[in-house]
DNA sequence: GCTTAGTTGCAAGTCATTTGCAGATGGACA
DNA sequence: TGTCCATCTGCAAATGACTTGCAACTAAGC
């Protein structure tokens, strides 16, 4: 992500009523910065980076706060700990590399397209959903 | 699930080198019985009513050994516990009612092809994936 | 500048799940 | 049918991710 974004997350911050403090504004800045989907620890970790002190309590607050205004995603991989990104501007979903634990976006508007339908034959909008792909190298 | 399906579940059991033990039976029984997702404290709610005396960490340790042999099925829903199921014979992917949290299952050979396809143009080869659709009855 | 509701640090608390250990028990083999 | 021992089990304590109570702090509207 870009410093751009980092401003508009800012912003968008600020629009939903969230005050700019500094511990937030790091944590702004280091998701902004981020294109992986570190968990909490990691979150941290590069937060006390750019200002020493913050708590990590204060990242899960903060985290939990940003996804509720829905400015950041919450993911929950095989691993057992949340991870985090940015909201993207566009729905994706994810591979996840089993040997290695890289995540790898993706999107199919068909696959998208899909489920629209079928939940529809079911009687059910959809609400929101989650593919993960989780995958190794082919041989 | 019928009771010929528990009787598998025990057969598949003994073929994977598990010993059948009194708890062990009661806990295949209730999963062979149940064609819901259930946690492990509910899991464990059923295996007492057919069994007194089961004790809470033996029906974790034993679903995770039957997870790791396959035959049960983990998954975890956006409600932070795991939650079970008898392996199926074929696979299938979840609708999660958000209003009632009831689970459906259901299935589409055109999602897992398209998977499949676009794992492949990023070079992957499919492991396992998740497809969970969180819905709500239609307006 | 003053005020105050939203934030934070810290430490203690939850909650699902795991684990150490000593005693029990399937089931292979004699 | 009895013996043996690796696998299981119950119990209680530990873990690990995450949350929360509280008193002190601070952004931002006035």
């Amino acid at each position: 992500m870009t410093r751009s974004e980092s401003r508009n997350l800012m912003q968008r911050c600020r629009e939903a009523g969230l005050r700019l403090t500094g511990p937030r504004q790091a944590i702004l800045k280091v998701l902004a910065e981020s294109d992986d989907h570190p968990d909490v620890e990691e979150l941290h970790r590069r937060v006390v980076e750019i200002e020493p002190g913050i708590n990590l309590a204060t990242v899960y607050r903060t985290v939990n706060t940003l996804a509720e205004h829905r400015l950041v995603e919450k993911h929950s991989f095989a691993d057992g700990r949340a991870r985090y990104e940015a909201a993207p501007p566009t729905h994706h979903d994810h591979f996840i590399n089993v040997e290695t634990g890289e995540v790898v976006e993706f999107r199919s508007d068909e696959i998208e397209r899909l489920q629209q339908k079928i939940a529809q034959e079911f009687g059910f909008q959809i609400v929101s959903h989650r593919l993960d792909i989780y995958v190794k190298p082919q041989d």
